[in-house]
Formats: C-alpha cells, structure tokens, sequence
DNA sequence: CAACACAAAGTAG
DNA sequence: CTACTTTGTGTTG
C-alpha cells in the first residue's frame, strides 16, 4: 500500500516533519508477510543513523491506520517494545500476515 | 536538556 | 548467550 500525494500533504499538513514523512512512506511500502528493520527505514530515508529516531516517530504514530507500525522490528530480528507486556499483539499481528516467529525473534 | 519502540562495539558474567 | 555502557540521530516533553 503506497501512500497518495494528498495523504502526504495531510501528513505535512499535521504538523509532522519531513523525516516523519519519509518514515511514514517507508513503513507504509512494507509487503504483507514481511518486515523491515529500523535501520532499514532509517537507511531508506537517508539518515542510516536516525534508526532511534524512526521508533520514537512510530511511537507517537499520527495514524495508526496507515501505518503498520507492527512490521517494523529490531535489527536482529526481535519485535522491539510494541510488545511490551500489555499482551503478544505485535508477534500475533506478524504471524497473521505470514511471519514466522522463532523464540522471541521474526525469521531470518 | 532528558527520554525514547534502536544499533553497534566494548566489557563482564 | 544476556546485560550494561557509550556514541550517534531526530522527535517529544
């Protein structure tokens, strides 16, 4: 799912900066039934070292909707806090859409 | 300025 | 392997 021209100007428009954007769009491109690292969007949107930066703008998640926050995992393959304690929902999310889970971390 | 849904390399166990 | 520390980045409070 690609993010439109309008939803973009929307996103603008909402007060988000430009590498909110970018992190949007990427997160937006990820398949079904894959993942994509932080440093993987982080690298995409050119700061390779702004991986920290892309979590803390999923964390404040301006729409939850558009965005498949729960495809977005660590580099070595764990989920990340989405998870937390509050229950498995990431990890379920994941393996709905094809995602293997093996110990705590997404398959290589 | 401090914290954060992170990464990588170092040290310690 | 896990856990903790430091450095780097950008947003939030």
């Amino acid at each position: 799912m690609q993010i439109r021209a309008k939803t973009k100007i929307m996103l603008e428009r909402s007060g988000l900066t430009r590498f909110q954007i970018k992190v949007l769009e990427e997160t937006a491109k990820i398949p079904k039934g894959e993942v994509r690292t932080y440093k993987e969007i982080a690298k995409a949107i050119g700061s390779p070292k702004a991986y920290r930066a892309v979590g803390t703008s999923l964390r404040k998640n301006p729409f939850p909707i558009k965005i498949p926050c729960h495809r977005v995992i660590k580099s070595d393959g764990r989920l990340g806090k989405y998870s937390g304690k509050s229950g498995p929902r990431k990890k379920l999310l994941l393996e709905s859409e094809g995602v293997k889970i093996r110990q705590g971390k997404v398959e290589v």
